[in-house]
Parts: C-alpha cells; sequence; structure tokens
RNA sequence: CGGGGAGUGGCGCAGCGGUAGCGCUCCUGCUUUGGGAGCAGGCGGUCGGGGGUUCGAAUCCCCCCUCCCCGACCA
C-alpha cells in the first residue's frame, strides 16, 4: 500500500455521464492492488478464514468449472480415466523417493493426532498424488498388458504457503493431476508431450485465449523427483510470467520407490516409466493477470460461463419483455445468454457486467425499441469505440460470429503485449535488466548454474528453455536452444 | 524465519486520556433509471485478546495473537 496520506479514491464512484469511472486502481498504479480489487468486485473469491485458504465464490467457481469441464474433455480424448485416491498419504510413502521428500517437507501439513490419540505415525494430506497412486500402480501392474496405465484424478491438495495470493498461491487448491506408467522412456515421453501439447497448450491457447510458452524447465526448476519436466508459461499484463500448467516425466525413480514393474514380452521383469501432469485453479488467477484491464475482468467467449448479458435500460414492460424475448432466442441458439432487468441505475449494473467480463452487452432501451434495434458494447475494445448498434432481427445470428471476433481478440491483445515487452539479449547482465519489464530471451549455452543462482538473487529465473522458433524441443540437450528468463508469480 | 507496517461497524478510514465518528455498502419510503442516481429516515462496533496505569483507556505501558508489504521456497 502507499502512503496514508494520498488515500484511495479508486472505491468510490465518480459521477457524471461520460468517461469511465474508475471503480479499481488501475493497473500501472499498482497492479497487486487492482487483482485483489478485481477479485473481490467480481465476486470471484476471498480470503478464507485460515491463513493462505481461498473462499471461491459462485461466478469464480463457474469459471473453474468450465475450466475443469473443457480439460477433462481433453484428458479423456488422450485416454486417460478418472480414478481417486486419498487426502492422507502415510508419511512413510513420501519419504521413499529421496528428492521428492526434499522438495515437499517445506509445504507439507502434517496430521499428527486424530480420533482423541496420537497417531503412530504421522500422516501427510496430500501435497500431490505420485506417492500413493504408484503404491496402487505398483499392484495393479503385473504385465506388459497392462500398459499404459493412464489415470486423472480431481482434487484439492495441500501446499503450506508462506506468501499466499489468491488463485495463484494458496494453501490449498484444486487441481488436476494425472499419473501415468509405460513400458518404455519414449513412450513416457511421449505421453507427457502429448498431455503439455494438446491438453494445456490448446486448451490455454484456444479456449483461455492465453498465448502460452512451452518448454522445457532447467533442472534447477524441475519438480521433486522428476528427470524431466515441461511448463507452459504465460506473461501477465505486469510482465511477469505465471507457470499456468506443468508434466512431468518421472524416469524410474517412482517405480523403483514403489516397485512398479511388470513381466515383457521377454519374459523378464522391468521397471516401468512413470510420468505426471497437473493445471489447477492457478489458471483462474492466470486468466485474470493475463485479460483484465482497468475496468475488470475480460473473459473469452469459448470460457465464458455467460457470454452475452442483456440488459434492459429502463424498468419498463415492454423493454423487458423484449429483453427476455432476446435472451430465450440468443439461448436457443445456443449462447450462454442472461437478462439484466433489475430495478437500479443503468450505469451501476453496466459497470458490474464490466467488472465480471461478460464478453458481450446488449442494451434495450425504449429509444432502442422504437427503432427495433439494440446497442451492442464488446468488452474486448477500449470504452469508447466498444458501442455500436445492431437491429433486433440480426442479433441471434451475428452474436456467434462476434464473439468469435472477442475471443480471437483477447488472444492477438495478450500476444501483442508479450510480444512488446520481449527482449533478445546476449548476456545475464541484460538478461536481469530486461526481465524488468517483461520476458528476456537469452541463447541457453550462456546459461550455466552460476548464472542461474545470479539471476536469483534478483529474483529473476529460467522460466522455460525452448527453440528459437517457440517449438518444444526433443530434449532439453538439444543445440541452439534458447532461455526465456524473467521474474515470476 | 529476517526486515518494515497495521489491527476501530460488511469494506475503506478518522479519532490518540473524558465514555466512538465519517464515507461507501446495507435496509425502508418517495423521486429516479441511455455509464456506479437524489432526498429523507434507519440497521450495524463491549475499538484484535489479556493484564496493568488512571477518577476515567480506542487513546498510555507490558505480554500475546492476527493480518499486510519486502526477502529465502512453490501449481
Amino acid at each position: 500500500m502507499s502512503s496514508p496520506a494520498t488515500e484511495p479514491s479508486a472505491t468510490k464512484p465518480r459521477s457524471g455521464t461520460q468517461g469511465p469511472a474508475s471503480v479499481l486502481t488501475p493497473q500501472r498504479e499498482d497492479f497487486p492492488r487492482w487483482y485483489q480489487e478485481v477479485l473481490a468486485k467480481a465476486e470471484m473469491a476471498e480470503n478464507g478464514p485460515v491463513r493462505g485458504t481461498i473462499v471461491i465464490r459462485p461466478y469464480g467457481y463457474s469459471i473453474w468449472e468450465r475450466m475443469q469441464e473443457n480439460v477433462d474433455r481433453r484428458i479423456k480424448q488422450a485416454g486417460a480415466s478418472n480414478a481417486y485416491f486419498p487426502l492422507f498419504i502415510p508419511q512413510s510413502y513420501l519419504q521413499r523417493e529421496a528428492e521428492h521428500v526434499e522438495g515437499f517437507s517445506p509445504e507439507l501439513a502434517v496430521v499428527t493426532h486424530a480420533g482423541g490419540d496420537r497417531l503412530e505415525e504421522p500422516i501427510v494430506v496430500r501435497p500431490t498424488s505420485e506417492t500413493v497412486v504408484g503404491e496402487y500402480m505398483a499392484k495393479w501392474v503385473q504385465s506388459y498388458r497392462d500398459l499404459p496405465l493412464l489415470l486423472n484424478q480431481w482434487a484439492n491438495v495441500v501446499r503450506w504457503e508462506l506468501r499466499p495470493r489468491l488463485f495463484l498461491r494458496t494453501s490449498e487448491f484444486l487441481w488436476q493431476e494425472g499419473h501415468t506408467a509405460h513400458g518404455t522412456k519414449e513412450e513416457a515421453a511421449a505421453y507427457a508431450r502429448q498431455i503439455h501439447l494438446d491438453v494445456y497448450r490448446s486448451f490455454l491457447t484456444d479456449i483461455a485465449a492465453i498465448p502460452v510458452l512451452v518448454g522445457h524447465k532447467t533442472p534447477r526448476e524441475r519438480f521433486a523427483g522428476a528427470i524431466n519436466t515441461l511448463t507452459c508459461e504465460a506473461m501477465m499484463a505486469d510482465g511477469k510470467a505465471l507457470q499456468i500448467a506443468t508434466s512431468h516425466e518421472l524416469g524410474q525413480n517412482f517405480a523403483r520407490a514403489f516397485g512398479i514393474d511388470f513381466l515383457g514380452q521377454d519374459g523378464q521383469r522391468h521397471l516401468a516409466w512413470t510420468t505426471s501432469w497437473g493445471s489447477s485453479t492457478r489458471m483462474v488467477g492466470g486468466l485474470v493477470m493475463a485479460h483484465g484491464d482497468d475496468r475488470g475482468l475480460r473473459i473469452p467467449p469459448r470460457l465464458a460461463p455467460i457470454q452475452v448479458v442483456v440488459v434492459a435500460v429502463r424498468n419498463d414492460q415492454a423493454v423487458s419483455d423484449a429483453v427476455e424475448k432476446l435472451v430465450s432466442a440468443l439461448s436457443q441458439s445456443g449462447v450462454r445468454a442472461i437478462s439484466d432487468i433489475r430495478e437500479g441505475s443503468f450505469g451501476r449494473r453496466v459497470t458490474e457486467w464490466e467488472l465480471k467480463g461478460i464478453p458481450l452487452r446488449l442494451e434495450i432501451g425504449p429509444r432502442d425499441l422504437g427503432e427495433g434495434r439494440a446497442t451492442i458494447v464488446r468488452r474486448d475494445l477500449p470504452a469508447d469505440v466498444a458501442k455500436s448498434q445492431i437491429s433486433l432481427q440480426e442479433i441471434p445470428q451475428a452474436v456467434k460470429g462476434i464473439l468469435e471476433e472477442i475471443q480471437a481478440a483477447l488472444y492477438d491483445q495478450a500476444l501483442a503485449r508479450q510480444l512488446s515487452l520481449s527482449t533478445q539479449v546476449d548476456s545475464v547482465g541484460e538478461a536481469i535488466q530486461a526481465a524488468e519489464k517483461g520476458f528476456a530471451y537469452i541463447p541457453k549455452n550462456l546459461v550455466d548454474e552460476a548464472a542461474e543462482e545470479e539471476m536469483a538473487a534478483s529474483a529473476v529465473t529460467v522460466r522455460c528453455v525452448q527453440r528459437p522458433d517457440g517449438s518444444l524441443a526433443d530434449s532439453e540437450d538439444e543445440e541452439g536452444l534458447v532461455c526465456v528468463v524473467a521474474r515470476s508469480y
């Protein structure tokens, strides 16, 4: 927060009939504050009673549900099946994989008492489920015929966070975690890659309209216990990076620790190769920070729980009837539309829909009605150019096309920003400098462990390693790769 | 855990020895409704907790708790 002298007029509505009232602290002024305010005012989420916990409100949850639905469908298309494993994990399981425990122990919540007594063996509240799943995979995998074993679960996990932020880092969060076992290293690697590209990248770009960088993590940034980690990184409106989804090759580390082995066609026992991959409610935070502007959220139409709101400008019977008629026509053509015929000032209601980021707003008042038209307002455009008129008859067929234009516009705007805040550099010092504003691209051969250390001292990290053309390398060891370096959430 | 702040109605704040106030929100009524409406009335707080000083504590002192910001870890 700033000094107490300059106090917030930010929450105070401005009167007058022109210019967008500033309902939020402008992003450029104080981005973290903008983020908190927009989540509160758009009724997305708030803090829970225990530090680091989150209460996801119905509107926020409806966005998460849309994400879940789409990601879940893609996961199933990739051949995995949903299952459910327990929240409570024996502490000894975690300890079986050395790097895994080491990585997670600082953030574990451990149950030491239950049923009124001290427990013989402490129980860990799952921070992730590789260990329990490994235990059961070992049981279920006997023969090469049992492979690949492709599992996914939707669950909550707990990682005790020192510096929580709504959606981005909370001590408890919701996610999807996939766990698979394969007969060969190549097959495991290919599957992790498939999930990464066909589920995560394609969901993020095609549905969430968030341009993402895909690449490998450096050993330093890898998942605890993995031999390779793939990441989707996106740039937020303030130029910082957010890791939105990751996919891991676990090699045979967990197979060895949990005895996941199988009898091959050759009659010999072989250790399986496993993968894991996840995406979480962090995506909601990423969506907010990638698309939001000074007037509030902007939800891309393909994802939006509400694509169109039809607002009655006046509380008037003829107008209300026209609004409802239009909403049902839209609904029938497969558009997610709602009406707003509430009492209360027009300005207030409109502001609420803008805060919530509804992609398209139709306004009908007596004047419009008299001329057989409606006012149409796009949320992706600046306020002064967002409005136009459209005849009532045209609306149902026109809307779908406009929604697709908005979808594309949001992606394009996010991509344009990412490109404008990205810099090619050829020294670590320049990379640190450039990361103040956005992403720095630096040849990988200039980034050794000492360089990573140096960058870390300035709160800058290698977000991912990729080919110069942005494509995903076959391996982290490929020649000529570049590191994308940035500050991150 | 180190370094800085702050805890007063739902939210944001003022008050800093004399018994709690403002703005927004909320409720009621009327007038309104084309970008967060106006007027009138009203609900709501044992001032984070505990101890102490004092005739008297939100205000001063001590202890504790919590939250926020900046650093080391993370989807």
